[in-house]
DNA sequence: ATATTGTTTGTTAACACTCACTAACAAATA
DNA sequence: TATTTGTTAGTGAGTGTTAACAAACAATAT
């Protein structure tokens, strides 16, 4: 059983974990069923990670991940038009590569046992949240959108988002995410653009 | 242990369910949990449903009743604008005279164990979205709102309806929420009003 | 270069506990 | 008396986790 590294053996281990929360649901996910797909035995997942909980996190520093690399994304966009596309788009792009991100992504309704996961979560929504919340303002600033509440905005975007997100998902992946991006984009420009 | 006919036992049963899923999650809905909130032994629970499955249709039954009075409230309505107002406001007065049902009204995430309780979800989302596919077009027709494509629309309201009860079931219902009915009706209408 | 040592990554076997559910029987009600 | 609603006791299967031990590897001493 190729002995691999602490350091590869979590990635391997989050990896399949997220992959059995996307074909199983939550509820599927065990430590048995885990060892099994890492090929490894049940015992040996404790040399990598100190309970389930500890993996749980591990699953949430992916969503983190996620966060930064849409931040990075972000900065490459110029006026808050631009950023709010790219902000879409990316969601939409990601996804569609990743699609097993697609039951962890939006996890609010999952994680919630512990305090601990409870708080990890509340600061990844609290950041995708500031993310846009200061898109919003600029395009405010600039003229381009609404004098709307921006925390109505923020909600509203992100609500759409997760909802067009679980349908794709609840339907089976049965369209093209990344090329409805466009109209929906557009569909959001004419609600809150000037 | 006053003995209940069937009918009213049930309803007892599935209250406490829905109960137990609002303050521990659908993961700590268990029959002894069930059993010993009801208080009968868990074998008595046998005597009302089939098994655990047949309970969680129970509960997804009492969303379909929550839509029966919402239509109910809708037919009140006159002008596309009026029975949006109504969706939004009825959405949220019940929630807040309902906190427990903000666990399981908006349950695609965590009831999809069978396929029985999949196609069932499957009628009541397509249910609801049918029913504020028809304001929507309503409005169109009374050219009150703007010739957004109607999916985006409804996918955008039902989102931000959805997002809205979730961050503030998140936040421990630290606000009250009918009182933002008046607001993001507002919001939204400034959005997709001509 | 080779043997020795300590650490890391794996194993098998078992732990106590919870799960949904059933058999057999008793009491309440019609 | 027959049916319905309850009980106690127990089923096999699954849960996360630990103890005890073995093999692979890296660093050091000969």
């Amino acid at each position: 059983m190729a002995r691999l590294s602490t350091e590869e053996r979590q990635k391997t281990i989050i990896d399949e974990a997220i992959n059995i929360i996307h074909n199983g649901g939550y509820e599927s996910l065990s430590i048995r069923e885990l060892a099994g797909k890492v090929k490894i035995s049940e015992p040996a997942i404790y040399r990598h990670f100190l309970n389930k909980e500890d993996i749980i996190l591990g699953i949430l520093s992916r969503i983190g991940e996620f966060d930064y690399l849409l931040e990075e994304n972000l900065a490459h966009g110029d006026s808050a038009v631009e950023k709010l596309r790219r902000f879409i788009q990316f969601h939409f792009d990601f996804l569609q590569k990743n699609k097993e991100m697609t039951s962890v992504l939006f996890s609010e309704d999952i994680f919630k046992q512990s305090d601990i996961l409870k708080q990890k979560l509340m600061k990844i929504i609290k950041y995708r949240k500031s993310l846009l919340t200061s898109i919003v303002d600029q395009g405010k600033a600039e003229n381009d959108f609404k004098n709307i509440e921006t925390t109505n905005i923020v909600t509203m975007i992100l609500g759409f988002i997760r909802l067009t997100v679980l349908e794709w998902r609840l339907g089976g992946f049965g369209f093209n995410l990344s090329n409805k991006g466009d109209k929906i984009i557009s569909a959001i420009i004419e609600m809150i653009g000037k």
